[in-house]
DNA sequence: TGTACATCAGTGAACGCGCGTTCACTGATGTAC
DNA sequence: TGTACATCAGTGAACGCGCGTTCACTGATGTAC
């Protein structure tokens, strides 16, 4: 049984869930020290009370997306799921929703700081790249069985690629339209597939 | 016809040159001011004689980059085409080469920077929005006659999220293996898509 | 062709600011008796 | 139950550093005569 946490153990947690946050709006290097603290109601001087440094922060924090989203997209699929789609179109419809467009400091932390990831220390970028891991893991459940290897890559890309080329043409129409059709094309071509496979 | 280059003009093309390779080597924030200089061989007080502030420049590396990767990837796609490849296949091929995965300081300024786009000021977020119409015009002019509207997104996202996971993971086995999986599954799907067009 | 001057491109010191990190201190919480 | 002390979590001032930006100045280039 776990111990009750800590006084400590509340405020680290209030630190990391701010930071998680921050991470993702604001990118890597938008997570300064002394504004998360100061979202959390602390001053900055606690901080390395918390942390080895910086970096031991961005680690927790891209943790803690990844948790927080892995709960949001499992709401999501779930919900879609009662309504008769297959395990990946409740994905695909999830992932590549106009909400998750718009939501970007609740979603997906890959695809939030995919591009940043290359440049962090080696610590940070381990802690990345275990969640693109964890990305394509999660699209290779919800495929069928018996697809082909290598398919939850190019799914996981496209979803991934799709939604920052949303967001880099902004939360308008524009960017709306690009993310639909890119939505609409890996949807057709999995129903194309699923016919396929399986006839009727 | 245009007026020779001045000095000026000729130090100017050498600093926008050496941050549109700074820019996808570190990030829209990596391109700081005394370091482009000094890599461009001056000392940083003569920049503002160039620019009216860090924007502009960031501005002027975007294009710069997007036409440096236009050309590259004009002689790669000509090369695959010469033996026999349709248009898209060579574009894809081209674009999610290993070469490009390795290169990331002379390639695709949307793939090194899509994420930092919606952060960034008005200025630099519409340059780079363009940059990403040119990469889904790009994928377009590539496709065979009579694909549904909305592909040339699909592909887009694909090519660009592939090779940003695949970085993500690292230039290692893991990250070629992931571009390889992501880059063979487009390429099956359009010979399948192209044989239900075209049957023989 | 040569001299005098104006313009131009680049230099380097200085500025204000924000950031990550350190540290002596304080007030609150918990423990011993 | 109450008092004395130790531990703990957080405070806030201070540090060094790097960055974008400004500006008075310099040396080179170009122009007028």
């Amino acid at each position: 049984m776990r111990t009750a946490p800590s006084r400590k153990d509340v405020t680290h947690e209030r630190i990391v869930t701010v930071a998680a946050r921050a991470i993702r709006r604001g990118g890597f290097q938008g997570v300064g020290v002394a504004d998360i603290m100061k979202e959390a109601g602390l001053t900055h001087g606690g901080f390395y009370a918390h942390f080895r440094n910086r970096d031991a922060l961005l680690v927790e924090a891209l943790e803690r997306a990844a948790q927080e989203t892995a709960a949001r997209l499992r709401d999501g699929v779930a919900r879609r799921e009662a309504k008769g789609s297959s395990p990946l179109r409740a994905l695909v419809e999830t992932y590549m929703s106009e909400r998750h467009l718009a939501e970007i400091e609740a979603g997906c932390a890959v695809a939030a700081l995919a591009c940043e990831m290359p440049r962090q220390a080696t610590e940070v970028r381990n802690a990345a790249a275990e969640r693109v891991r964890g990305l394509v893991a999660a699209v290779r459940r919800a495929l069928p069985d018996g697809a082909p290897v290598g398919i939850a890559a190019a799914v996981g890309s496209q979803m991934v690629g799709a939604l920052q080329l949303a967001r880099a043409l902004g939360d308008n129409a524009e960017g709306r339209a690009l993310l639909k059709a890119a939505r609409e094309a890996l949807l057709s071509q999995h129903d194309r597939s699923a016919a396929a496979v399986r006839p009727r």
